[in-house]
DNA sequence: ATAGAGCTTCCCGTGACTGGAGGGTCAAGG
DNA sequence: CCTTGACCCTCCAGTCACGGGAAGCTCTAT
């Protein structure tokens, strides 16, 4: 199969097969004419290092679990340590982004959005105080 | 003022500093001995810069944001329409990484995480079906 | 005079691709 | 047999927002 088939199998696009391919994450054998040629292994991977890195794992991640994948001698504690250790880069990445979220929230709201120049969204940044929701700060 | 004192006050990392006037950013007066030498207007685009990266705009977001502080004939409206198109990045995003965190955590409470090799995470990865909490599909 | 800290510029590397140039291969049609 | 167009190949450069480090100049204190 080649890579147009086996980008269309794995919803990869074939640049990205290319590209897991020069950093060894699959070998792919190859045709007279040069063209790489997806047996189903190759294929099984694919959607495989789709579906990990569409949870976010990273590359180096997916290294991993695909020898973890390969491995019949394997542990599920191995496994689980990978994911475990993305759970918890995920669970740093949605509070910093729900921080931010707030943030930015809170100062949105607070921009009537009209024509005067008037704005707290430049205030916040400039570093005047949080400034209170409603009251002056009796 | 001189690039470590300024980074100091900012928060700022100095090559993060020279990396902003490289870009445009900034544009710090030099002293003869062809030293950066910041002055308080500098020190509060920096300032600006690091609160409006810290909420996640992008470089050239804080390019319009800095453009739209120093205009006083600004509307809140345009910067209301920046931090809105912002908003609605990271929120994309935390939907993105909510899914995930949810895909994620299903696979990780289900593994046993125990010397043997079976492994719902694997299992998944590797594209068998969802795998129904508890009950086996009557 | 010298040591050490601080400043300068410049270039390379990061992660995970994506786009494009330049060129070989294949199947169909004339 | 030749051409056209759709494939395929490799290699290089760019993305984003910096960070590391080399090579070299300047300042301060001893």
């Amino acid at each position: 199969m080649n890579i147009a088939r086996a980008a269309a199998c794995t919803g990869l696009p074939p640049k990205t097969i290319r590209y897991y391919e020069g950093i060894g994450l699959i070998r792919p054998r190859r045709s007279a004419n040069g063209y790489r040629d997806f047996g189903d292994a190759d294929l099984h991977k694919l959607a495989f290092l789709a579906r990990a890195r569409s949870l976010g794992f990273t590359i180096e991640d997916c290294r991993a679990l695909l020898a973890l994948y390969e491995d019949r001698h394997r542990t599920s504690a191995d496994v689980k340590r990978v994911a475990e250790e993305h759970l918890a880069r995920v669970d740093r990445k949605l509070a910093e982004l729900e921080s931010m979220r707030q943030a930015l929230g809170r100062l949105v709201e607070r921009c009537r959005g009209d024509e005067r120049p008037e704005c707290p969204i430049i205030d916040g940044l400039a570093g005047g105080p949080p400034a209170p929701a409603r009251e002056p700060a009796a």
